[in-house]
DNA sequence: ACAAAAAATGCAATCGATTGTAAATAACGC
DNA sequence: GCGTTATTTACAATCGATTGCATTTTTTGT
C-alpha cells in the first residue's frame, strides 16, 4: 500500500481528476454519492490527508490563531509563569474545541514594529496578546489596522485595542474590604503599580480603605511579578517595616505564594498573624499552605471570551472590550 | 502609501517580476546591490511581508512545531498542569530561539489515527509530543512511517518511537536512598505505575528498599497525576493507613504537593513527622511550605535535546533517544 | 570597436489544493 | 427514439511565493 501524498495520486488512482477528489472528500453535493463513497474509502485506504498548507492558500485561512506573550517591562518573566500557562491552557482548550491551532511565540518587544512579523504574514487568521506589558502605544497602532487582535489586559478609556480583563478596580475594592472585614487595619500592598491592570488594582484598595477611614494605613511594596524576584522584595520588606502589616493584599497569586513563603520564614502565622489574599484565583492557590484566598479572574471565562470576540472579529464583525466580573475566593490564608 | 499585500503588487510597482523581488528580498547573489537596496527599501516602506503560506508551500517546510499533549489514561489533566506548562514553556524558548514556532494542540486519543491528523498535514516540520500516556503502540506504529518525531517519556527496550526522558529507575532509587538516609524505614510510594515512568520511578525504589533491607517496608498507593484527583487519594490514605509512613515518595511533584497539604490537614509535621520527596524538581516545589525536595529532571536540558534531535532527524540524520541524569535536590521538606 | 564572458533580470513551471464554468453523461417526457 | 433537463465530472484558473533556465544587459579583453 503506497503512500499517497497528493490528491493528485488519488485521482489518477481512481481514474478521476483532483477537482473531483476535493469535491468528494469535502461531501460536496456535486458528486454522486456513489463516488464519493468509493472517493472517502480510497482516501482512508491509503491514508491520504490533504496538504493543509496548500488549502489554506487558497481558501485564505489558515485554521490558526497567534498567542503572543510579549515579555517587557519585566524581566525574566518566562512563559512558564503559572499565570501565563493557565490562560494559555484555557485558550488552548477553547480554541482547540472551535477548530483552531494554537501557534504560540514568545516575544521579547525590541524594535518597533515586533507585532508585524505576525500581522499579515498569512500565517494565523487572528492574534490573541496575553498581557499588555507597557506596549500599551504599540498595541493601540497596530489595532488600528488589523482587526482580528483580541489583549488580555487593563480597560483604560480612549483605548484603541480590543481587551478582555476583570474589573480591578472592583477587585482591588473586593480584596481590601474583605481584609478589613477580617479585622485588619494595616495593610499592605504587594506590587509594582507601573502596569495598568495593578494599578487600577492598588486604586480598588485605596478606595476601600478610605471607606473604612483607613486610608493613612496603608503601604505599598513594588514587588516584581517574578516568583523569585518578588520573594527578596518581600522578605527584604518585612524584616525591615517597624509596624507588621495586619493584612497582605498581593497583586498577583505568584506574589502572594512568595509572601507565603517568607512569613513562613518568619516564623509568621498565616492566617494568625498575618492575612493574605491574592489575585487571579490560580489553581495552585489549592496547594499553598494554607490554601491561598484571592480574587479570581475566572480566567477559563476569560479565555472563552476572548475567542468569542476574535472570531467575531475574523468574521467581519464589531466587537468591543470585555469587562468581567472579579469573584472572592476565600480559603484558609485569611 | 497603500498596503502592498503581494509580491506581484511590489514588483509592479518596481517595474520589475516577482522573480526579481523574491530574490532581492532574500538577499540573492543573482542580484545587483542596487536594485536590492531599491527592492528592499520598497519592502520596508510599503510594510510589505512576504505570505508565509504560500512560501512554506512553495519550499516545503512550515517552520513550525507541532507540540502535542496526549491526555490519555488520566482524565481531567489539563495543558495547565504544571509539568506540561514548564515543558511547554522551556520548549518555547527553545523552538523560538532556533526560528520555529510551536504550534500547540491537546488531543484527545479517541480514535485510532489521532497522530495522523497531524502528520504529513503539511503544517508542520516536525512533532513533539509530551508523554506517552498509554498510546506507546500507537507511536511505535506511527514511528515507523513518520521520522521528525520525538516524545518526552520512558524508555523501554524494543521501543520504537525516540524518547527523551531522564533515568527513572535510577532516580527512584535515589529519592528512596535520600529518604533511607534521612533515617525513615517505612516508607510510602504515591503514584500509579501504570504508567511506564512512574513504574520505573517504583522500580528503582524498591532496589534501594531492597539494598537497604527494608523491601517489606513499602506501601504503593495509586495515587492519581492531577492534583485534585491526588488530594482525596492521598488523605483517604493517611487517614485509613494503621502505621504512619516515615518517608513520602511522590511520583511527581504535583502529587507531592497534594501530599504536603493533607499532611498539613492532618497535623502532621513535614520533615518532623513525616518526610516528602517528589519527582520533577519543578519551579513551584520553591514555593510551597515546606520548600519541596524533589529529583530534578533538568526539565530545559530535557526541551533542548528534544529538539536537537527532532532538527537532525528533521535533516535526516539518524538520531537516537536519550536519558538523561536525574539529580537530587535537596530542600526542606525532607 | 567588437566578440566573448559575466552579470542581472525576465519567463514560466511549480508547490497542492479549491472552485467557477464548460462538457459529458444520465434521466425523462412524449 | 429524440430532444430537453438534471446530474456528474473534467478542465483550467487561482492562491502567492520560489527557482531553473532563457534572455537581455553589462563588463571585459584585445
Amino acid at each position: 500500500m503506497s503512500q499517497i501524498k497528493t490528491m493528485k495520486e488519488l485521482a489518477d488512482l481512481a481514474g478521476v481528476t483532483t477537482g473531483t477528489v476535493s469535491r468528494a472528500l469535502s461531501d460536496s453535493p456535486l458528486i454522486s454519492p456513489k463516488t464519493r463513497e468509493r472517493l472517502q474509502a480510497l482516501a482512508r485506504e491509503h491514508g491520504f490527508k490533504p496538504n493543509l498548507l496548500a488549502r489554506n492558500l487558497r481558501t485564505q485561512r489558515t485554521g490558526a490563531i497567534g498567542v503572543l506573550i510579549p515579555l517587557g517591562h519585566e524581566k525574566g518573566q518566562h512563559i512558564s509563569d503559572p499565570f501565563f500557562i493557565t490562560m494559555l491552557g484555557y485558550l488552548a482548550d477553547e480554541l482547540t474545541e472551535r477548530g483552531y491551532d494554537l501557534l504560540l511565540s514568545r516575544v521579547i518587544p525590541e524594535d518597533e514594529n515586533w507585532l508585524d512579523q505576525y500581522v499579515g504574514s498569512g500565517k494565523i487568521d487572528g492574534l490573541i496578546i496575553i498581557g499588555q506589558s507597557n506596549q500599551s502605544e504599540t498595541l493601540d497602532e497596530v489595532a488600528a489596522r488589523y482587526r482580528p487582535m483580541v489583549v488580555w489586559g487593563g480597560h483604560a478609556p480612549g483605548q484603541a485595542h480590543c481587551t478582555v480583563g476583570s474589573d480591578n478596580i472592583l477587585g482591588g475594592e473586593m480584596a481590601a474590604q474583605h481584609l478589613i472585614d477580617r479585622g485588619c487595619q494595616r495593610i499592605a500592598f504587594f506590587g509594582d503599580p507601573q502596569a495598568l491592570e495593578i494599578a487600577q488594582r492598588l486604586e480598588g484598595c485605596k478606595r476601600a480603605l478610605a471607606r473604612a477611614g483607613l486610608a493613612d494605613k496603608l503601604t505599598v511594596l513594588p514587588a516584581h511579578l517574578v516568583a523569585e524576584a518578588a520573594h527578596p522584595d518581600i522578605a527584604g520588606f518585612l524584616g525591615s517595616v517597624s509596624e507588621r502589616p495586619q493584612g497582605i493584599f498581593a497583586a498577583s497569586d505568584v506574589i502572594a505564594m512568595s509572601a507565603l513563603r517568607a512569613l513562613a520564614e518568619y516564623g509568621l502565622a498565616v492566617p494568625g498573624d498575618v492575612k493574605v489574599i491574592g489575585y487571579d484565583g490560580l489553581a495552585i492557590g489549592e496547594q499553598t499552605v494554607p490554601r491561598l484566598t484571592s480574587i479570581s479572574q475566572d480566567l477559563r471565562l476569560g479565555a472563552t471570551t476572548m475567542v468569542d470576540l476574535l472570531l467575531r472579529r475574523i468574521a467581519g464583525e464589531e466587537a468591543g472590550s470585555v469587562v468581567l466580573d472579579p469573584r472572592l475566593i476565600v480559603r484558609m490564608s485569611s
